[in-house]
DNA sequence: AGTTTATGTCAGTCTTGTTGACATTCCAAT
DNA sequence: ATTGGAATGTCAACAAGACTGACATAAACT
């Protein structure tokens, strides 16, 4: 169907996965790949009255306990107001909760309740059961390829709260 | 800040990548690296007034040229009435063409024009460019584990799919 | 002839994002 | 002590893009 397949370009082994074919295969394997990754949270949150955004929210929370709201905007990369809005019906639903800061009082920490850090479970054991198995199914070389290549893929900014999250803060 | 960062767990060198600390670093990863995947793209379609919906439309249709509005629909995964709006845009601002089919006059089947081609380029550029300096930095066999992991990471429906795009039907 | 399929369309709803405006609280510098 | 700015919260309005449900049309199949 495509060009590139039916010619392919002679360029050496070790520069084959830089065609435009292979950088396509690519692109479609992370368009199909993120479809299955927030199907099965997606599934559970569906039968309550939340979102997506409840749940990178929660996730976070959970991740990161005691963080701020500012510092949160920053990770999820979206609007105060967007974010707010989020919190809220967490907030007023039990599942999280907000401290005044002690040293700052104008800052917000966050904090999952139980029945926060329940449905933090529930949602993230869904999503690591298709991790697990993906995982297992390739084995530890590829992971170790899929890390380097989506922490190569981010931006600068997200990089650095992809690292702070894994590493610990520096 | 994690219990598994400060006390890893011993399960030998080759299981360490099961952890639910490697999981969830998975699942960051694959959070932070999504955001960066759909940023340039975004950018050049926010110019236009089109979206994201528009773009993987494009990108399908460029793919597959003669692509029913069907076949179109299970690979992008959404409702007729979701991805009608988004092509009645595009075939009205010249992008895609639909024409009835021959054999099958029920069927409409996508192409896109010259114009539709240009700007699909324009994004796929942008969204290459990116890939292409990730896959570089990391190599080849972490692009091939990057690869493996995000195809057994897909629902089996999309994992046909990919693959169907990827080798040609059979 | 009757049913199913492919497509299109209208109407209404929901989530999640956006901007802009404005209030409150509080730290910090003058 | 006052003023300026930062962090947060809230209100309102809006848009994209997903959804459901209902209905229409044409073509194909049985």
């Amino acid at each position: 169907m495509s060009e590139a397949r039916s010619a392919p370009v002679y360029g050496g082994e070790s520069l084959l996965f830089l065609t435009d074919e292979q950088l396509r295969q690519g692109i479609e394997a992370m368009f199909f790949a993120y479809r299955g990754f927030t199907a099965d949270p997606d599934r559970i949150l569906a039968e309550m009255a939340y979102g997506r955004a409840h749940h990178r929210a929660i996730h976070f929370i959970n991740r990161a306990p005691g963080t701020t709201v500012n510092n949160l905007l920053s990770i999820l990369g979206v609007t105060k107001q967007s974010l707010n809005r989020v919190l809220r019906t967490l907030i007023a639903d039990g599942l999280v909760e907000s401290r005044v800061g002690t040293v700052d009082k104008r800052e917000r920490h966050l904090f999952l309740t139980d029945a926060g850090r329940a449905l933090e479970t529930k949602l993230s054991d869904a999503q690591r059961a298709r991790m697990r198995t993906a995982f297992k199914d390739a084995g530890p070389e590829a992971v170790a390829g899929f890390k380097q290549v989506l922490e190569a893929m981010m931006d600068t900014s997200m990089r650095r709260a992809y690292r702070n999250l894994k590493d610990g803060p520096t």
